[in-house]
RNA sequence: GGGGGAUUAGCUCAGUUGGCUAGAGCGUUUGACUGGCAGUCAAAAGGUCAGGGGUUCGAUUCCCCUAUUCUCCA
């Protein structure tokens, strides 16, 4: 009997639950609040606090599937996605955990026991490898590991690794260790025959593959590079979920696994193309399926496609994808949102975040689709005019440069250029197209380049006592500190053993003010939160930072943000009354000016819906809800309560509860006592950022009270320079009524001179040598009067050679028109003839040869100027 | 965070040495043809050339700032 994937994660929890694991939900694949990290990119992210020290761990031991992604950073692995049948962007990983619990010896046996007991891997396949040791870091082999799996293993299958392959660093500083990896061959009888599987391990071969590697976190990395043995010593293991199913399911690749085939086989019906048919297509399936997971993933947490940060990298991996199946599959219309509810019928159970978030998941995806497809068209018609050119000049190569503006201001990516090229005879520069990509690297880097010093510790603390719920001032000492250098601008990292500030979280802006010691201020501009861990921010370290401050937080702008975050609560309620309880959060943002909330609806918001919102919440206001609050309340009862869960948000197992009459929401920002605080709401916004999401910005407080009042004051303006009293609306389209009129009268008065002037200067023609010669000054209003004089003039009188001069606002206007014929006859040029007349008027000028136009500074130059273009005929 | 683009009619876009009375296609309206529809033809309406400053006799075009947006890199 094969197993289902499901099957197969559900015994993983169940095996780690028997070894008395606490079962930890999946964190969102988005990452808040780490500034060093967009994605979740292993299993070990969610408990990073407890690695560093930063928090007391809740358990001592864990295990869960986290939804991992990798397409950043150190791991990135989007451009292999698809060709091999092993990588992916999202995967899912399989972890237990130790911190400061058990270690080598519990995880090996129990990896042993899960995989050939429970799950009966057949042990002859399996291989371990284990630390050789490194002189660099003066650390011996890991013998001790080595010894556990003789235990299980022929002393041929435990195989010494190097420091790249077997040693595990968190980042170039921080917690690190030994690891030992599992991995499995799930070759043919035939091929093991031919080759050992020993000697494939650790040499990228597809059907030799680790499977579960086991971290030993022994040491601290320090940015001198040195390492300290930690005190408590932890585990982290992870295991590919898809390639465990891979051999579990007796496949010889991921995507034939039970995870994708349900996908793929959708796909192919769109497309009429069969899975296994053609190496091409199957690398464009692969790519489809496997970026499809991890689009919809990160939409169903929060993170839709937009145009930088992780926003961006969600638009890449999605562009990628249309791509592949626009080049490979033929596709020419948005189709990959078909493809969720197939998605959904697999991965459904084990993440309900795709049925509940999936309307907006696919129109999401729809329109990211369509919107990459118009970038394409436009790169097509860049690519035919480059075309065009090469041939023009007899080159057959696009030149990089050329390739790379394509690529870095259209978007329109390098292979598709190729392939349009090859297309048409032509090839591609594409190493001038790496030389332009490697000088914008390098361009980047600089600008960001970063340093930050070594922790200075000046007294340990287990974690930040946060006290700024129930006070805006406090005595605090300063725990560490550290230099951070940042494009020139130094500044202080200072984390406090207890603080009054409110680190940036949960969209709500961070805290300043002042940390003070006898007179002496600090100020402190800015406090944010680095996972769990409060930091502020400061240019100037104090002399003594042993000593004792007193930490006083702006109480001004901490009240503005506190009306604005209890707003936003009224608000996000006030929106699932009247527009319905499809409305969840999609994001926010709380400062003391204003409030941003942007929140799932698929239609702008009618003028009525956004009276009404705002009337529900000024009457929540008024009805001056105060404030129950309950900081450790059990995750079950508060579902109970019926708080909003957010998906994309990570909940511990207690979580702080904030209710104002009937909105009740989990939150951990700071909020007015009552809602009367508040005073007065206003919406001054309301728009779309994205298909499905609706954004609305407001104010609060004095910030409403200004924004009704300039709008008064406006109309009151209005008022009084109209003279209106009462119907101000209507005295206003009354006077652009009138003013329309006007301007139509205007015009044809201005026709009607123009006209008269034109019969005038008919009857003042001078023949001479079969020229129709016009000239003298008229009185125009404005230069497009002339203009329009000379038009009619040359419609109507033939071999014209016409000169006008006119004064219009006080500067002199001269005008040549010289009929096309006459031009080529005699050889004249209109532009030549102004630029030199023009010189009696101090001007220049030009044009075309049977038109142009002089202006100058010196009107009474004007008679001169005109006698002088005369001279060109006469 | 750094770089490169874009912003012109309701929509998609042309508009290169600064001067072609600011254009095209689609759409809209009207009229004609057809028994009706589909359609074909003809005509018209529709623009503060994103906003603000500057250079110039003159700016949609060149320069600077702002806003919005796209795109690449980190």
């Amino acid at each position: 009997m094969i197993p289902t994937s499901k099957e197969i994660r559900q015994s993983f929890l169940d095996f780690f639950a028997s070894k008395n694991h606490q079962i930890v939900p999946s964190a969102p694949m988005v990452v808040k609040g780490d500034p060093t990290l967009m994605f979740t990119n292993a299993g070990m992210n969610q408990f990073k606090d407890w690695f560093l020290g930063n928090e007391p761990a809740l358990y001592n031991r864990v295990a869960d599937t986290q939804k991992c992604l990798r397409v950043s950073g150190k791991h990135n692995d989007l451009e292999e996605v698809g060709l091999d049948t092993y990588h992916h962007t999202m995967f899912e990983m399989l972890g237990n955990w130790s911190f400061g619990n058990y270690f080598k010896q519990d995880a090996i046996d129990w990896a042993w026991e899960f995989l050939v007991g429970k799950m009966g891997l057949n042990p002859e396949r399996l291989y371990a490898t284990v630390f050789e040791g490194a002189a660099d870091d003066k650390l011996e082999r890991d013998d001790e590991a080595a010894n556990l799996w003789l235990k299980y293993l022929p002393a041929g299958s435990v195989i010494n690794g190097n420091k790249k392959d077997n040693f595990w660093e968190m980042g170039d500083t921080g917690p690190c260790g030994p690891c030992s990896e599992i991995h499995v061959d799930i070759r043919s009888e035939d091929e093991i025959a031919k080759i050992p599987g020993v000697e494939l391990v650790n040499k990228s071969h597809p059907q030799v593959i680790e499977i579960w590697n086991l971290v030993f976190i022994q040491f601290n990395r320090k940015a001198n590079g040195q390492l300290e043995e930690l005190p408590a010593k932890h585990v982290d293991t992870g295991m590919g979920f898809e390639r465990l199913c891979m051999a579990l399911q007796g496949v010889k690749s991921n995507y034939d696994t039970d995870i994708f085939q349900h996908t793929i086989a959708e796909l192919g019906n769109l497309c009429n193309i069969k899975y296994g048919d053609n190496e091409k297509t199957d690398i464009a399936m692969r790519v489809i399926a496997d970026h499809l997971r991890a689009v919809s993933f990160a939409i169903a947490d929060g993170q839709l496609p937009s145009n930088n940060k992780a926003g961006y990298v969600i638009r890449r991996i999605l562009r990628r994808a249309v791509r592949y199946g626009y080049t490979f599959l033929g596709f020419r219309e948005a189709f990959i949102f078909k493809l969720i509810e197939a998605l959904k019928e697999t991965m459904g159970a084990a993440f309900h975040e795709l049925a509940s978030q999936q309307s907006l998941i696919e129109k999401v995806i729809k329109e990211e689709e369509e919107s990459f497809l118009r970038t394409l068209s436009t790169g097509i018609r860049l690519m035919d005019d480059l075309m065009a050119k090469a041939k023009q000049e007899n080159r057959t190569e696009i030149q990089g440069k050329n390739a790379f503006v394509l690529f870095d201001t259209y978007g329109f990516p390098l292979d598709l250029t190729e392939l349009i090229a090859r297309e048409n005879g032509m090839t591609v520069d594409t190493e001038g197209f790496q030389s332009e990509m490697e000088q914008q690297k390098n361009r980047s880097r600089n600008a960001a380049t970063q340093e930050t010093d070594d922790w200075v510790e000046i007294r340990k603390i287990e974690q930040t006592v946060f006290l700024g719920y129930d006070k805006f001032e406090a005595e605090i000492r300063i725990a560490r500190y550290r230099k951070v250098t940042q494009q020139k601008k130094t500044f202080y990292q200072l984390v406090f053993d207890q603080t009054p500030f409110y680190g940036e979280s949960g969209g709500q802006a961070g805290d300043t003010g002042t940390i003070e010691f006898e007179g002496q201020k600090w100020v402190i501009f800015d406090t944010q939160k680095e996972n769990n861990l409060i930091v502020h921010l400061t240019e100037k370290m104090p002399a003594a930072p042993d000593e004792t401050f007193i930490a006083k937080v702006n109480i001004q702008k901490r009240q503005n943000t506190a009306n604005n975050h209890t707003a936003t609560h009224l608000l996000h309620a006030a929106l699932r009354e009247v527009l319905g309880k499809h409305v969840e959060q999609k994001g926010s943002l709380v400062n003391a000016d204003h409030l941003r909330f942007d929140f799932s609806h698929f239609q702008k918001m009618t003028e009525e819906e956004i009276e009404q919102v705002e009337k529900i919440v000024n009457a929540r206001i008024r009805e001056n809800s105060v404030r129950e609050e309950n900081r450790k309340m059990p995750v079950e009862e508060a579902k109970k309560l019926g708080a909003m869960m957010l998906f994309g948000e990570k909940y511990g197992s207690e979580v702080r509860v904030i209710k104002f009459g009937e909105s009740v929401e989990l939150c951990g920002g700071t909020h007015v006592n009552a809602t009367g605080a508040i005073g007065l709401f206003k919406i001054v916004y309301e728009s779309a950022i994205a298909a499905g999401v609706r954004r609305i910005e407001a104010v609060t407080a004095e910030h409403a009270e200004k924004f009704v009042n300039e709008h008064i004051k406006i109309l009151k303006y209005i008022q009084d320079s109209i003279k209106s009293t009462n119907d101000i609306l209507g005295s206003v389209m009354n006077l652009q009524k009138e003013n329309s009129e006007l301007s139509k009268q205007v015009e044809i008065f201005n026709r009607e001179k123009v006209k008269v002037v034109k019969e005038h200067l008919k009857n003042r023609i001078l023949q001479e040598n079969g020229i129709n010669i016009i000239s003298g000054e008229v009185g125009m209003g404005n230069p497009n009067m002339v203009k329009d004089l000379a038009y009619q003039l040359k419609g109507e009188v033939e071999n014209l050679f016409l000169v006008i001069g006119a004064v219009i606002d006080g500067k002199p206007l001269l005008t040549v028109m010289i009929s096309e014929n006459i031009v080529a006859e005699k050889g004249l040029d209109a532009g030549r003839i102004v630029r030199e007349a023009g010189r009696e008027i101090q001007g220049g000028g030009g044009g075309q040869p049977f038109y142009a136009t002089a202006g100058g500074k010196y009107a009474d130059g004007l008679q001169a100027a005109i006698d002088k273009a005369l001279s060109f005929v006469k």
